[in-house]
DNA sequence: CTAGCATGCTAAAACGATTTAGCCCGACCC
DNA sequence: GGGTCGGGCTAAATCGTTTTAGCATGCTAG
């Protein structure tokens, strides 16, 4: 029964061999689990036992190292305090920082998370949706993970692409996003814009298209379709790619100048894509932000570190993470009520060196 | 007991109402759970039981749509297939990176696991490792997480501080790293190659300098003190801050021109520093990599993306992931045998625009 | 004829908690 | 003195599995 090796077992040192139960606590007070338990969990039933019994049991926990079974308490609770998050890759920028504020939120609110990487197979993710649901996560949250049909789960959908009935998509306010970066160019002096829009099949590129049209209109500036070049996403499944996204960038870059219309900012549809573009300017001798500016979208690491420094959109990714994990404790927390289809986040325009007045001319 | 509302239930569909327990399939067999159970786990005891008899459970089982459920089985079993991974902060490009491969290894054998970022407090990092216990973890990875006393589950350490005993800890080999980036600036001509030298209390400085010293040797290049600059890591606590470590790569830059010791190449302590002093060289009017090139350290994704792009040593995050999860899992399933003190990782040189030969002079 | 032995299954006890439904006892009321 | 009430606790069921121990039944061997 005791301790084996020579030794003698330290008193009041917690973890002496085997985790310490409820039961053994129970009987170290010669109390029945019972009411070790309802004091624990200071249950309203526990009214009834005085004052110093529950102080003795709090004693008594504290000096075994008495700590929960939450595995036991899960079964019988049917609550796992646990959800699922569901994403690409959790080393890709955008999905790592949406999940920084995931963690910081669920952590604050007592919950954990499992996570799992679908690497954009559609096959892998219907097993992980099985899996979580098997582990009895209480709810799942979608990170840039398109979804076909319904949920079994309360969920949230960060950067969704389509709508689904009950659950709420976290997205970023283009509209805010466009009068940002549009008027920061305009206060400049910039008059001929060009633009990057995104690939095609890309959930955000419409919508931010059309913010950059309604807000260049608020701000009385002209879209030259010259100046508006929409990104390939060729080859198919790469448009995740950084090195792509980059290379198109410089491409498009090149285009723009030999387009031959003037322009002297760019507004990018990505950091990436910006960073390629600068490149290509760069190489064809123009000055940034001197002779062109640019501004692009999501503020990667990457853009603080440029040469010149990115100024550009920030996407709050953790923020949004909070958010969305915010809004599905809330849902889970009240069953009945009816949760709203979208929860927009501001984005913040971030100034750097990669914008300046516009040359003389416009 | 049937389903409530109008519409009458359909009855090949998987999940209608409530899910499907052992209990319900045994009853709907006319056999006991126990048989059920048997047969759904391949149990060597189920030998017994005639093969028609277990294809009529697994029929069964799969028309009703019955899934296992974890809590349950974990309680019962003692395993919940389940580890910790305690990290600084999710959304840091290292532990992104390392929690990338080990999610890949995890989940590629059957577990989940569930992290917590403590920001590099050292008391929610305690507060984190009780919650995980709690939870029944079977094992645990630190990244990046210094820690003091001995832990009480079986445990691997990746970019650890201190040994510990029982804990194995995946490094990165520097010998390998140094002989690599040196021999490929040796063989480009360059003979006066300027360092930077890691923060002092970073756990890879030393041993990496060491490692510098012996190749530089073996290569017969001679190391000058005055090209050899110390990161300062001043203030204290923001060495993780990639905003502070591009400033003191600035800072150092200039600090090595300024020394007139002629250089034709610089090996940085990291990416960040190196991108720091390529900025400072450029600004000085020196051209990269024509006057100098420029050698970084960890391949940040930023890396790729500088102007000109960044020649570095690639810390192989991911892989580095992955053989941490592999050989927790290793020690888990082997729970007597004597496990490794270290795993080395091989890095990997890449080789890009940064990098060039040196100017006629050396 | 009966002990022995497969064969095919099952009862019941775990695992470690929570929770419902009381039990026992003394005091109080009338 | 009997009924009631409340205070302080507990027995036992339960959550959904796994696993140990063993029960019928029928067949075979001696």
């Amino acid at each position: 029964m005791s301790p084996a090796r020579g030794t003698s077992p330290p008193r009041d040192e917690p973890n002496s061999g085997k985790p310490v139960r409820l039961k053994d606590v129970a009987a170290h007070l010669g109390l029945s689990p019972t009411t070790v338990s309802l004091v624990m969990n200071r249950s309203p039933a526990a009214k009834g036992i005085p004052p110093e019994t529950q102080e003795r049991v709090r004693a008594a926990a504290e000096e075994l190292g008495y700590r929960p079974n939450f595995i036991a308490r899960s079964l019988r609770r049917q609550r796992t305090f646990a959800v699922g998050v569901l994403l690409p890759e959790i080393s890709e920028g955008y999905a790592a920082g949406v999940l920084g504020g995931i963690e910081d939120q669920l952590l604050q609110e007592g919950y954990f998370y499992l996570v799992a990487g679908h690497h954009s197979k559609p096959d892998l993710f219907d097993d992980y949706l099985q899996l979580l649901t098997e582990r009895s996560v209480e709810g799942l949250i979608l990170v840039n993970t398109p979804i076909e049909q319904a949920l079994s789960l309360p969920a949230v959908v960060v950067a969704g692409h389509r709508e689904l009935a009950g659950v709420t998509n976290v997205v970023i306010d283009h509209q805010s996003a466009a009068r940002l970066a549009l008027a920061h160019l305009a206060e400049l002096g910039h008059r001929r814009i060009a633009f990057f829009k995104g690939h095609a099949h890309s959930a955000d590129t419409e919508s931010r298209w059309q913010a950059i049209v309604g807000a260049s209109a608020d701000l009385g500036l002209e879209i030259d379709p010259r100046l508006t070049i929409q990104l390939s996403g060729e080859p198919a499944g790469e448009e995740f790619s950084p090195e792509e996204g980059y290379r198109e960038g410089h491409v498009f870059g090149r285009k723009l100048l030999e387009a031959g219309a003037p322009f002297t900012a760019l507004f990018a549809f990505n950091d990436i894509s910006a960073i390629g573009a600068m490149r290509a300017f760069s190489e064809s001798g123009l000055r940034i932000p001197d002779d062109v500016s640019v501004v692009g979208f999501d503020d990667i690491l990457s853009a603080a570190f440029q040469n010149p420094s990115l100024t550009t959109v920030r996407q709050p990714l953790h923020e949004m993470g909070r958010r969305a994990a915010a809004e599905l404790l809330r849902k889970l927390a009240a069953p009945g009520e009816e949760s709203p289809p979208a929860i927009t986040i501001e984005p913040e325009l971030v100034v750097r060196d990669s914008t300046g007045p516009a040359r003389g001319g416009g």
